[in-house]
DNA sequence: TCCTTAATTAATGAATTGCTTAACCGTAGG
DNA sequence: CCTACGGTTAAGCAATTCATTAATTAAGGA
């Protein structure tokens, strides 16, 4: 692999680990410092911290610093671009012309 | 990690890839062989049978064998849940008792 | 039978992932 | 000042991922 990830691939590979998407779950309930993230799971602290860095880089959460706290807070906006990708994959469309066309564009810019 | 990797993990990881997901767009026009299938990348034909060995371990291919042609179809029913998840996550839900509940609930799963 | 076509398997290799422990950094409190 | 607390960085390791080339299987046609 050379190519630099695009976002979607990021956000796609951020989910698909269970620690990764248990953490979301809980920033849906509101903001977290990285120990109350840590709670649950019985990792090690630099563990958490780089599942937090996935979830960083694919732009799902946000960081800020006070004190010697780290708070985590929720990015849903990366999630809109995957749950178009998945729900346009899912539907029962049977336009093939349309079907085709969109397969072609996709193609073209996949190929930039 | 040990633990046997989840459904709904190997699908996500499945979509993480842009020339898997390049795949899924073009099966959405109809079934096709592996030969069509690997037409538009410049990847070598091994290459092209792993993707495809992904993609059908996280349920989202079948294959059919006739003479030396396999047929590849799509299978939709894997990213039901993939949307769930992802639809969950993103609406702007704001009940943090229900949030709080399902966030436990999740937890639960994740332990069993 | 021999050759071509379609695709997979096997073996290899570089890069990435997911974890660990040990060391470090910045802030707050005595 | 120095110690504890919250977290990150660094280094190392096993396993997985994504690609390669070479060899193999399996069916069809001359």
């Amino acid at each position: 692999m050379v190519e630099a990830n695009d976002e979607l691939s990021a956000v796609f590979q951020a989910l698909a680990d269970p620690t990764r998407r248990a953490m979301l779950s809980r920033l849906r309930v509101g903001p977290a410092t990285v120990g109350e993230l840590a709670e649950p799971f019985t990792m090690s602290r630099p563990a958490i911290s780089q599942h937090l860095k996935v979830l960083e880089r694919a732009g799902l959460i946000e960081r800020t610093a006070t004190a010697q706290w780290r708070t985590c807070t929720l990015r849903t906006e990366p999630l809109d671009e995957a749950s178009a990708w998945v729900e346009r994959h899912r539907g029962e469309w049977n336009d093939r012309f349309d079907l085709l066309a969109e397969h072609l564009r996709t193609m073209k810019e996949n190929s930039e």
